[in-house]
DNA sequence: TTGATACATCAAGATTGATTGATTGATTGA
DNA sequence: TCAATCAATCAATCAATCTTGATGTATCAA
């Protein structure tokens, strides 16, 4: 799997991840799952805001959801992180050659 | 440095690298340095079109240019994807209980 | 059953981001 | 000089995303 085959596959979880208020959220849910209205809470977004970018995550396959009773718990998705980790790792681990013929 | 504390400053980087052209750029210049008009060969983007995206990346801390001649070179800023890299890893790294009392 | 709470969803409007084609400035070679 | 090339920028259009307030559905407790 080279990075070229991932980039595209990435690209959804950084732009989940490109808003201030879900980085927010992610730092939120690093320190382990939370219900809805607690996040709503600690932040101080609208319902219906907080619900549309725990949506994007969702889908992006950043956040993870489970439902219990009225709650719904959200959870970072580890492999998410370790995806976008391990591919920076090979963006890293590049040869990175000073220059360049160019044109 | 607390996650906390640098998140918001993750915030530009992760929207320079929301987008599957700008992607595609990176990937190029995981290589080594590139001038512009070989990435805009490479690419088969229009001119402004890359221009304006390397910019965003540029403005972001994620790439560095240099000028040499009628050329512009540009690449990877290694501190960027380090910085992502290490964020991304103590994000991993905090405490994951399984379950939290809420409401 | 009723009322309250939790959450999702929707439509409308606002904001932001991307594309396009043209222009400009700088550099170079003839 | 002059023409060609490289790249940035601009204004206009277009597209995607975010926000807002309202409505809908499910759950629960009284």
């Amino acid at each position: 799997m080279t990075p070229a085959t991932t980039a595209q596959a990435l690209c959804p979880l950084f732009k989940a991840l490109a808003d201030p208020r879900r980085l927010e959220v992610v730092l939120a849910l690093a320190a382990g799952e939370r219900c809805v209205c607690e996040l709503t809470e600690q932040m101080g977004l609208a319902q219906s805001k907080l619900s549309f970018h725990l949506k994007v995550m969702r889908e992006a396959g950043l956040l993870d959801s489970r439902v219990q009773g009225r709650w719904v718990y959200y959870r970072l998705r580890p492999e998410a992180i370790a995806q976008l980790g391990s591919w920076l790792e090979r963006l890293q681990t590049s040869e990175l050659p000073k220059a360049q013929s160019c044109c």
